[in-house]
DNA sequence: GTGATATCCGAAAGCGTTTTCGGTTGACTG
DNA sequence: CAGTCAACCGAAAACGCTTTCGGATATCAC
């Protein structure tokens, strides 16, 4: 209970030299395979944890990487945050390494946190996430040399490592299915553009009307907050057009919530009169009425494996631009997309 | 650009030795005002940065706190996951003290993490959540003497540091406040009583009840899964009831919202025939139609807080018992609480 | 039996700090 | 002017590990 034990109670005990015994439990080549086991065993016996600030401090290693958590600005209110976290711990403690956490209050912060980890190399690596279109930290970390993986994309992500959704192509099946149903007039509530994931899903928004052989009328593109109150607003603009639109692609769940709201203050039906999808897959759209159509993205197992391709980094073992996964969201047909109909209300439409 | 700026570096520059510099920059009373700002300059000037690794070695603190997550065993979707980890990494950066984050996967490797803890004394405390009434956490962390604070109570923690809110509080007010709407029935939707604070609310509706001076009837105590499926299927047993409670009190928004569906399955109206009070304030209670009445806790400095009284702690500046911080809920009145009316459809009740 | 070759291990020099202890100044007291 | 005492700084030993390098054995071919 007193001391901990170190490699010299090891190597007193055994008659061996602390290096021996280091070697030993690093399984280093040179050391006899008979040698290794009883260091092991003895290790094992007298409960021996290694010190980590010693052995960082003589390998110049830290075996440590760090998550940049999303500026500020908004609420920290995902849901998926602690998920990520979770992930990329479970699977930086699988190899011994560990996880912390910076909290930048704004950019500049973020950015004395990049100087310093530059400086210091008291990280090995680094997560960002929430992504811009156009992202200055892609290029800044490359200039800095600090190995990094992004949870999303963005312009000049080509040679960088990341993981991401198909955004777009999530929103072309999202809008085939909508047109596949009927729907003719297919608008679209999207986030605003300098979030890269808003930009992806209002393409695909395009692109599938385009594949359905449907024109893209500009002021079915809606831009707006992410919120409920964004996509209310967003959702009353689209119902005072002279053709409001059957259907509606939202670029989250929180923004298809507040277009149903919209819409049923205008005294229609979700799901009736103008159809909604969401995006998310989040549990609280099941709970409504009707629940929300939506598409689920894996999200998972996004931290392991932004830890597993973040490590590899670090080991060299792969390159930034070998690591890159884009991964398929699909679709969760609940209640609120359905053919269009023709009977609205007041003679509507 | 070249090696990084040692404490060797400053010392030749200046031509002192590396030991002043050292004890200049840490403000040392022995050292010369004038020296110090000599050494403090050149420092600036170079860029230095302390090595970490080095210095946790020669000092033995670490200067970094452990977050335990709570154990994957539900989802890790609460929405406060983030705020508390974002505020737990801000205060310590503002201390230059670090954040690491576990994330055990079941109560095993939670108790290895705690065994590792204490050999390696790698992490100078930790933060636990998610607490149980019965929660052996505590006295296993007292036994290890590794510093620490929760977030929420447990049976035995008289002795150590923890914040939380007033569980018990809230529901008397909940309580109090359908009463004093005119309600006689009210019933309560509760979780397991394993976890502490599901238990308190129970109790804070059992009090408001008494000091409403109104019976509590057993069959309106339920005790259901914190989730959607449990507050309806729980809100379906009391419509079986002869007496149907005119008023819930639930033990979390998300159990409420299953509840109000239950009511509407029955072909009753939340708020009217029967009111319904959640709690958390999440925002999509406000989504709702009608809108949930709920209490919200103050949450987005309990990081803050939780990481302030670790820091005090470990440093010796205060002791467990005097780090206890309880903070109450408010009301929040939206559209579900109301007093309650005679005219039921079909004749019920 | 000699030399060459593996095989295995120990010695020792770090890694960049902190911290104790003692020594050197200079000023101040009487 | 000797003695005392602060005030200030340097030397050196940690802290516990990694890693290089060379040396000691044992093994083999001839």
């Amino acid at each position: 209970m007193g001391e901990p034990t170190k490699l010299k109670v090891i190597a007193e005990r055994l008659n061996l030299s602390e290096s021996t015994v280091s070697r030993a439990l690093n399984d280093y080549q040179d050391i006899a395979s008979r040698t290794k086991k009883l260091v092991r065993e003895a290790a094992q016996e007298l409960g021996y944890e290694p010190n980590m600030h010693a052995r960082r401090l003589a390998s110049g290693k830290s075996d440590t990487i760090g998550y940049v958590m999303p500026a500020q600005d908004g609420q920290l209110t995902e849901t998926f945050l602690g998920e990520l976290i979770a992930g990329l711990a479970t699977s930086l403690a699988g190899r011994s390494w560990d996880l912390t956490v910076l909290a930048p209050n704004n950019v500049e912060e973020e950015m004395e946190i990049f100087q310093k980890v530059a400086r210091t190399r008291h990280l090995s690596g680094l997560v960002i996430s929430r992504t811009y279109s156009d992202d200055p930290r892609f290029r800044i970390l490359r200039e800095l040399d600090i190995p990094f993986v992004s949870h999303g994309r963005s312009n000049d992500c080509a040679d960088t490592a990341w993981i991401d959704v198909d955004n777009e192509g999530a929103f072309v099946e999202m809008t085939a299915h909508l047109a596949g149903l009927g729907h003719r007039h297919i608008a679209h509530i999207g986030g605003h553009p300098v979030y890269n994931f808003a930009r992806q899903r209002a393409e695909g928004w395009r692109r599938g009307l385009k594949e359905a052989g449907l024109a893209a009328a500009p002021q079915y593109g809606e831009t707006t907050e992410l919120s409920f109150e964004g996509g209310r607003g967003a959702m009353e603009r689209l119902l005072k057009l002279d053709t409001v639109p059957t259907a509606v692609c939202c670029v989250s769940d929180v923004v298809a919530v507040g277009a149903m709201q919209a819409i049923r203050e205008a005294g229609l039906r979700p799901g009736h009169e103008i159809s909604v999808i969401g995006y998310d897959g989040l549990d609280l759209g099941a709970w409504l009425d009707p629940p929300l159509t939506t598409m689920r993205q894996p999200l998972q197992s996004a931290g392991r494996m932004l830890a597993d391709m973040l490590i590899k980094l670090v080991e060299g073992e792969s390159k930034p631009c070998d690591s890159q996964e884009l991964f398929r969201a699909s679709l969760v047909r609940r209640g609120t997309a359905n053919p269009p109909v023709e009977d609205w209300p007041e003679g509507r439409r």
